[in-house]
DNA sequence: CCACGATAGTTCACAGGTAAAACATCTGGG
DNA sequence: CCCAGATGTTTTACCTGTGAACTATCGTGG
């Protein structure tokens, strides 16, 4: 008898024709990713970084190269007032480094400093780390067919994939 | 192949030391429910409303009398500052009322109003069926097979259960 | 009966997020 | 070659959320 159905019990009281059972998938799902969360960005105040601002780190990492602005922007999904708050942030921290473009002086190229490609070495791994003790109580065919079924939900979410 | 199969491909090109394979949980859990959470913010922009005001509307539906301030802020989990707003303003839009309490005037006594209550009787609904349709594509033994293999990852994360 | 610690909520000051407007620069058709 | 519309990023203005300090009130041991 966890959370979730202490919650779904009230609410069978309270409006008894409403089906509350998606909530045991639904709201679970909300629980476990804001729990998550929470605890990734505990580890991340540390360094003084916020999640949005390692999604940043992390993108420009996983490229490879230094990325137009708007690159990361769409690798995030983060708006673009967003991207200019957490790249001066960044900046200002000697994380990343912005040039405009010669060519094309609208553009703007984000390049990772060497201090900002150490943190993001040091921080991913543990950001995984975190997400492999969540499911720790899981054997391994369990994990597998979580992930399964969540891609399977995923997919409905967002049919474009991405 | 989706997207989160695609970011740990980068990850595997820049950092093969690094066993990624705990996101095929935990990053699949998050992003589940970023977009239920923004479908499902999206659907009370059009009333006006943030989730976090609608979980303390149905805080108070589902307890079915009026709570102490302090109540509600442990059934939503939310900071004391937080419930202070909320509460400002859910009261400023006619849909919760305060009162202090007599015998001890620290403290204060949040109700619906009836129309807070309508407003919480038509929402929760439509928030319970946005979760619904993200588990659509699954059959019902999945779905319970989801919901039990979240279940034992939520008392992981939190095992004061909640 | 009255200080003093505990308790309930609110206020403050500031983080981070965002839509929409603004700004700067580019490009292609006339 | 020039300018009208497209493009890439930033600025503006605002909103929600939060830890910490603060206020008001209560209860209790001396």
């Amino acid at each position: 008898m966890d959370y979730i159905e202490r919650v779904r019990e009230q609410w069978a009281e309270r409006l008894p024709g409403v089906d509350t059972s998606p909530a045991e998938v639904g709201a679970r799902v909300r629980r476990v990713a804001g729990l998550l969360e929470e605890a990734m960005a505990e580890d991340l105040a540390a360094r003084d970084l916020s999640r949005g601002e390692l999604d940043v780190l992390t993108a420009l990492r996983r490229a490879g190269r230094p990325l137009r602005a708007g690159e990361v922007t769409t690798m995030t999904g983060a708006p673009g007032a967003s991207m200019t708050k957490r790249l001066a942030r960044l900046e200002r921290a000697g994380l990343v480094e912005r040039t405009v473009l010669e060519r094309d002086r609208r553009g703007v190229v984000v390049a990772l400093t060497a201090r900002g490609e150490e943190l993001a070495d040091e921080l991913f791994p543990r950001q995984v780390e975190h997400e492999r003790a969540a499911a720790a109580d899981l054997s391994d065919g369990e994990r597998a067919e979580l992930a399964r079924l969540l891609a399977v939900v995923l997919r409905r979410l967002d049919p474009r994939d991405y």
